[in-house]
DNA sequence: CCGTATCCATTCCGATACTG
DNA sequence: CAGTATCGGAATGGATACGG
């Protein structure tokens, strides 16, 4: 029996967050979330998926503790989907990943939504790596740690 | 015959994002991009992967136009592998990341590779996400726009 | 050392039917 | 409406063998 690689016991961050969130809907769904959406009904049909897989990454986010449960809302007797602290922590993952793709799977005029800020109606600045004093930072500028080999079990993922 | 759901044409800049990267192993080998891998062996020993799902993967990432193939630089008859200017703009997802993963997978003192400023050495700052003024965004202060719904041919995604 | 090819297991995903 | 159950097909991942 082969088994999965797991990135779950990896000394980085990365690696641990990819292992959880590191397939084609669990994004997805939380961008929905973040956008409103609270019901069973209301995540199918804005993201189009079929229910039983909707149904298993929903209870995967669950149990990964970004979304909770919450038994009712309106009176009706079924469950609402709603956003950890720790599910409303991936904004910045997901605002990363639209202004990535905004600025390259899009010709200049194409339609496509847009994040906006709520008080003022302008579009999002770009999200910027900053350093600790708010300078700006690029890949070049960054340098990843290595963890003490004899305290590491594995190898970098 | 079913086809896989495909986002690469979604109104949603994550959607066709995610469509591109939205896997286990696609940013973690950019990660390792980041820091400074070049050669397929690098990649090979520091991830752990197969090579052959190694070999797949970059090629794809080639083909997405986040991977450049430059013939040698050492005078070896070997590949490398660059990241071009549309993959090292994956850098702020890849911190973003990076961060919700030392935030929510790590126990205070649990060894972790971290991410410092090669300037001075400090630790990077908290990614967030700001207005064009600014100021800090959070999900609640932020609306997604709706495409015109004459002119888009799919559902959210 | 750098990959590609093959083979197989597992997982993921989609359509549909079904229950409450 | 809100899911679960089942099924088949596709994609992914891993081990290994092989050629440049």
């Amino acid at each position: 029996m082969v088994e999965r690689t797991r990135f779950d016991d990896s000394e980085c961050p990365v690696g641990r967050s990819v292992d959880v969130i590191g397939d084609r809907w669990s994004l997805l769904i939380v961008r929905e979330a973040f956008d409103g959406c609270r019901r069973f009904g209301e995540f199918q049909r804005s993201l189009g998926a079929a229910k039983n897989i909707l149904s298993a990454r929903l209870r995967a986010l669950v149990d990964a503790g970004i979304f909770e449960v919450t038994p009712a809302s309106d009176g009706s007797a079924y469950r609402e989907y709603q956003l950890t602290p720790k599910g409303r922590d991936l904004f910045p993952v997901v605002v990363a990943l639209r202004q990535w793709g905004e600025a390259h799977f899009f010709a200049p005029g194409e339609p496509r939504s847009e994040l906006l800020d709520r008080r003022d109606g302008r579009r999002l600045d770009a999200l910027r790596v900053r350093a600790a004093d708010g300078r700006p930072l690029d890949p070049d500028d960054t340098v990843v740690t290595k963890v003490d080999p004899a305290r590491a079990q594995r190898a970098m993922p």
